[in-house]
DNA sequence: GCCAACGTTGGC
DNA sequence: GCCAACGTTGGC
């Protein structure tokens, strides 16, 4: 299938600006720390994802996220559990000053401004879901048994989603 | 390079 | 609060 059949078939976007192919992700936060709803309370409704201090993470961030690609953005370690929104990448990758800050949390202290560690990106309010998909409702779904978030053990914070997946929960929340 | 100990994640 | 999973650390 061709990628022009593709953007025909799905009703969301499958390439980026530069043309490139888009990709899709999940990104985890606490509500408690930081909820979707507070990422649309931001003034530019932006917010750089910083505190992730897990390699593999920070490789998505960092090598394979584009601006414009499109993230699921799900609330974590709280009572119901779920995709609350649809965010974009909205910057190009950069280290994550918080590593470089004594008093913050992140503080890493064998990072350095010449060798940083950790890099993120800007993350924006892309749109509200009609409603919340909770990972209950994800389970529920055989279409979805095999995105990573459901495998057993998986604590990543950021993961790829496939646009078929991406495309289902979508129309879950609306 | 191995691996035990330890810490964190996150659903339940 | 429990605990499985698993990444990281550090001694050797």
């Amino acid at each position: 299938m061709t990628l022009r059949q593709k953007n025909m078939k799905l009703d969301f976007p499958t390439k980026s600006v530069n043309n490139k192919a888009m990709k899709y992700w999940l990104m985890k936060s606490e509500p408690d720390v930081f909820s979707f709803e507070d990422l649309k309370s931001r003034p530019k409704k932006t917010e750089p994802w910083n505190g992730v201090r897990n390699y593999q993470a920070r490789n998505f961030m960092r090598d394979e996220m584009k601006v414009g690609d499109l993230i699921l953005f799900y609330h974590s370690s709280c009572d119901v559990p779920g995709i609350a929104g649809v965010a974009k990448v909205s910057s190009t990758p950069y280290p994550d000053t918080t590593q470089f800050d004594p008093k913050s949390d992140y503080f890493d202290p064998k990072a350095t401004q010449e060798i940083p560690r950790w890099f993120l990106v800007d993350v924006s309010f892309e749109k509200d879901l009609k409603k919340f998909v909770s990972l209950e409702d994800l389970k529920r779904h055989s279409a979805l048994s095999q995105m990573r978030l459901m495998q057993k053990g998986n604590r990543l914070s950021i993961l790829p989603v496939t646009p078929e997946e991406f495309r289902f929960i979508l129309k879950l929340g609306n």
